[in-house]
DNA sequence: CTGAAAGCGCTTACAG
DNA sequence: CTGAAAGCGCTTACAG
């Protein structure tokens, strides 16, 4: 490979890329026209081309993005904010959005919240100065200030998961309501009548629209569930099994616990079992998502299951539709996937 | 906020983000100082600052990036490509090197290649055209081309978990041989003479490696270990399935089964349960990595920790030093974390 | 302490 | 079909 030397010290042989210059000179054409080659644009006689591909192939010669991104202000990069990467949610929904986003050649910078909000917005700040062409959020809180604002500036935006307040923007999600209210009713049909439940925190949509369905469906089937019955967790490991040791000591403790979540289900059977209790024969436990390892044999998690790949597809599509302009810009989409709830290992009949 | 419209269409009012340029005008100032104040450069008189600040901060102004990096050479952008981000080790360590990364005021572009050589090249072409200052690497393969040429190339890389034939370039992982040999005299000790071993794809060094110090261990302590106990399993799925059953089919199973990974053990151990043994009474099982959910209360796997967290930053850490040049550019490092075995309820000695 | 000017590597009318 | 030139938004010697 023919290299080109940084030539203002050209003792240090520091390998400097080659450019469209470079191309075009070594070809005998104009940068102009080797631009159009290399872009594949029409009206260049075959032979020029042909020469043209020659050397850029010789060369190894790669387009500066960031030459490219100023002139054509688009920089085929996506920004992708998620509250935190190594839950399997997102995770997966970012692996399935990256792989998409690469077949349509768009690039996606990871940004992890770590549901702090002060966090997201350096990560917003970050993002905008990167000239990053679109943005999807799974972090929103529900008043989230930096991504309304982001919204209201025109940007292509799409929130998926967690929405806004009065779903603003575009949002893809599932719809909480029959979620939690299939997996009520289960617990119902089997026979539970005390529930506890350990909700998210409600500044975020799924926490308080999961928390308000299950206090809806619990009234429609006249379960109990009086406050103490009732605790928001957070996303810290601790903070839910505080919740559930205090959920288990209480004098009569529920048949069934309903986690908002399965990384907090997955605690919460922890809790239980630590605590003695055998599931689901003294204790049911439904979670909620349908994470991979829910279905594990030695988990085997009741859950619901909120078509993650699906609503991550859609999610990409539909920005990148936004960005090329294949989609009116003002007009905003709220797509609810239906829920499907899945039955396992750790929901049983109460014992009596 | 004050807005600027895109002046060549003021009808359509699209907003066109505020540059120096704006800055500096309204200041009154010429666009150098108005550049030296905003990189908070000496030289420039307190008031005329102060001025230049105010304007900024009126206007909402953010630098752009790309702009900068064409002159600077440098984007204060990281390429992180991994196999799988899906795999809890991955999304862990990706998670603290992003963090890690934000805090020295760098980017993170994160790639999955699906252990898919095609996909890595392609990867890596897109950082190279993005002019990323440097490289992180956990998924390469032994005889890794492109990546080989990268660092030849003198860009600033690292490889971490798995490091390519010789060690070559920079690489931070964890002593494989020492970690194997430490669960296989485990299983040993607790009196497992027939063990299976599941191991990974062998163009991984952490495949090859694993497996070549099981075989090496067995030999010192003389256990058996036939060919036909010993499987190269893959990161499907269904893959390592196959094996289980191969395995659990033999006229005379082992009492053990050693799994390259945590991921494949949780997979073994759904196998093993669903075929109706129990685990550890008629069957013990360790896994490699220590994922989170390896010490869940259902699951209570053995296996090894390999210092996620530590390993991740020091990748980062490294990676800056070199980018930075507060390392010697020719200089590798090559660093192994001592692992350590965790005992958990997923082994135990052998029926008679 | 400040500014005019060159230039980073591209794209894109415009002219021929 | 091809090229000269302007310009994207910055930084950085250099001159004053």
């Amino acid at each position: 490979m023919i290299e080109r030397n940084c030539n203002s010290f050209p003792l240090i042989r520091k390998i400097m890329p080659y450019t469209l210059k470079d191309v075009a000179a070594l070809a005998g054409v104009s940068i102009a026209t080797a631009s159009r080659v290399i872009n594949g644009k029409p009206g260049v006689k075959p032979a020029t081309r042909t020469k043209i591909l020659d050397v850029a192939r010789e060369l190894n010669y790669l387009p500066d993005q960031l030459a490219k991104g100023m002139k054509t202000k688009r920089t085929n990069t996506i920004g992708l904010v998620v509250a935190d990467i190594t839950n399997p949610f997102y995770s997966y929904t970012a692996k399935i959005i990256e792989m998409k986003a690469r077949a349509h050649n768009y690039t996606v910078i990871v940004g992890n919240t770590n549901n702090n909000s002060t966090i997201e917005h350096d990560i917003i700040t970050n993002l905008r100065e990167r000239k990053v062409d679109g943005f999807i959020f799974a972090s929103v809180e529900l008043h989230d200030k930096p991504v309304r604002q982001l919204i209201q500036s025109g940007a292509p935006c799409i929130t998926y998961h967690r929405h806004l307040e009065g779903y603003q923007g575009n949002f893809i999600g599932s719809d909480e309501s029959e979620g939690v209210s299939l997996a009520t009713q289960h617990l119902y049909d089997l026979g539970h009548r005390r529930i506890g439940f350990i909700s998210g925190p409600r500044i975020f949509s799924t926490g308080r629209e999961r928390l308000r369905s299950f206090l809806e469906t619990s009234r429609t089937f006249a379960i109990e569930s009086p406050d103490y019955l009732i605790k928001e967790g957070g996303y810290e490991i601790t903070k839910t099994r505080t919740c559930v040791n205090e959920i288990l000591s209480l004098p009569e403790p529920p048949t069934a616990i309903f986690a908002a979540n399965d990384l907090m289900a997955l605690q919460v059977l922890d809790c239980v079992l630590e605590a003695g209790y055998r599931v689901p024969d003294d204790i049911s436990i439904v979670g909620y998502d349908d994470i991979a390892i829910a279905s594990h044999h030695s988990i085997q998690l009741t859950t619901v299951n909120v078509h993650a790949k699906q609503c991550a597809e859609l999610v990409i599509e539909t920005l990148i539709n936004i960005i090329e302009g294949l989609r009116p810009a003002g007009e905003h989409t709220k797509t609810l996937l239906k829920p499907e709830l899945k039955v396992r290992e750790s929901t049983a009949k109460p014992r009596k």
